[in-house]
DNA sequence: TTCATAAATGTATATTTATTCTTTTGGATT
DNA sequence: AATCCAAAAGAATAAATATACATTTATGAA
């Protein structure tokens, strides 16, 4: 269904862009996005994409995609594993403040970096990369979503 | 605490070697080891060792400890800190904005920022490495004392 | 199309987990 | 030992999450 896979999209997107510690929460920031649904069926969307609800400091919650299913869109069948996407090495990504934390296969980032840095994204200022990891020094005012849209064309499989 | 301390450790022991898919059963596994305690004292535990619920397969819950679970809040002094303690080649650690600048002895900081990424701290949320230095992008809304803090399980000598 | 079947969802509720409030326990200090 | 304080724990309950059941919606075969 079309409806569910966006939603389950929309998910990955918030989850690895803020912060939430409730499935009410992530209701809230849904419905802001148009999705309208119940606690129950969230619940099933979160089973089906393995979120854990972690600790982060003592008495906060947060819940976070597992680290290899982390932005992988599940309708493989409309988008099959090509070469591009295996070749990439990518594995997950997180922001804090105005850097964006790639996580790849060991050896990987310097070729990703090397192909975002090709890009010459406005939105991306600057990249740095060490055997597994890639920083992106993100442009100010720009927003999460806007860089994960334009990594896109890099990462399909973001 | 002397039985807390010990019951952590059942807990982490049974975590890791069965599997665990609510806290009544972990409570019942308890009971046979002899510890006698109720759910909400359990439920505080696992939030403690910062346990999360992961899903294995649909419908299946297991309740797992986080990779490297030698999450201390102050018994740091019970741990034998020799071996790391001259092996990571730690010389210092600076701030920046919502970056940690470790420096290290030359070529030590690739093995110090592996071990740091092996922790999977939710309060750094990635590192990179040259040859004597390793960045850390720090999670938003973390201190840099938490930060210290949770680094001395890997540089005891921070 | 029409029927059969499976997937998706909502409602209501069961189950599970977190927390509040209170009491107990264990050390430290005098 | 008596006192104090903080950590620990229980009981009860709140809050959060999962699920059984019923209904709707999509999908595919004939």
């Amino acid at each position: 269904m079309k409806i569910k896979n966006s939603r389950l999209d929309a998910i990955r997107l918030i989850l690895s862009t803020q912060d939430i510690s409730s499935q009410e929460e992530l209701l809230n920031e849904l419905a802001k996005e148009g999705f309208k649904l119940t606690q129950a069926t969230l619940s099933r969307d979160l089973h089906q994409l393995r979120v854990v609800k972690t600790v982060r400091t003592p008495g906060q919650y947060k819940y976070e995609l597992p680290r290899n299913s982390q932005y992988r869109t599940n309708d493989s069948e409309s988008r099959p594993l090509t070469t591009q996407q295996e070749a990439n090495g990518f594995l997950s990504i997180k922001f804090s403040g105005n850097i964006a934390v790639i996580r790849t296969k060991p050896s990987y980032a310097g070729t990703l970096a090397y192909h975002i840095d090709n890009c010459d994204f406005p939105e991306i200022i600057g990249t740095i990369a060490g055997d597994d990891t890639v920083m992106l020094i993100i442009a100010e005012d720009t927003t999460r979503g806007t860089v994960l849209r334009v990594l896109r064309s890099v990462i399909p499989n973001i």
